[in-house]
DNA sequence: TGGGGCTGTCATGGTTTCCTGACAGGGGGC
DNA sequence: GCCCCCTGTCAGGAAACCATGACAGCCCCA
């Protein structure tokens, strides 16, 4: 339902310039999330809030790998996507828009 | 300059309900602020806002026309685009994107 | 002179987003 | 014991965004 709305979190989940270079980074290959903050100099806090909102969007999947030893890193990884965008493509999007839930 | 600044700020334009109900609107035609304000049911000033961001983004142009007898009205209109996004895409615009402008 | 239509802008709240420092917990190696 | 690395969450404040009502200005018609 609603494919509209999935359109709008999508792009509303690119519109972001740290997410960008997220994204970038992680087209290069895999990391973990400390890695990952200290390749792009970020806050750790920071970089998991925008990774959520990237998983939320599914731009991206992590996973939280358990080291026989004990300790554990979270892998995330870039999921490949292709989006298209014209007046039309908007025109029939707007159409499935959802009111005003809640 | 900033390529990548562009994309960001044409992805934030286009993520919002509003502003998608306002281009699939002018999709069909062009009208004048009043009408769509009316047609779409919202505030006035609301959707002036909205057609500001859209104007900077690039995607709608008004042109405010002045009747014979004095009385104007601001047409505005969609202008038509398109966009292909994938990974390869962000991570090319990604290296364009500004450091922290001011 | 009043009423209606249109364009613009403003002051004002109310949310939401964004970002940071601090903390708790787990595990390792000196 | 101390130090370093990793994960996850929280409180709090700064900044941006959304949305509304109100106003001033201009025009027409009755």
């Amino acid at each position: 339902m609603s494919d509209g709305d999935d359109l709008v979190a999508l792009l509303a989940a690119l519109a972001s310039p740290h997410r960008l270079r997220i994204l970038a980074a992680l087209a290069a290959g895999r990391t973990y999330v400390s890695e990952l903050a200290r390749r792009l100099g970020m806050n750790r806090p920071l970089l998991y809030m925008h990774l959520q909102r990237l998983e939320a969007a599914g731009l991206v999947t992590g996973e939280l790998v358990t080291a026989p030893d004990g300790s554990s890193v979270k892998y995330v990884e870039a999921v490949p996507f292709a989006l298209a965008l014209d007046l039309d493509a908007i025109t029939r999007a707007a159409q499935t828009l959802t009111d005003k839930e809640r």
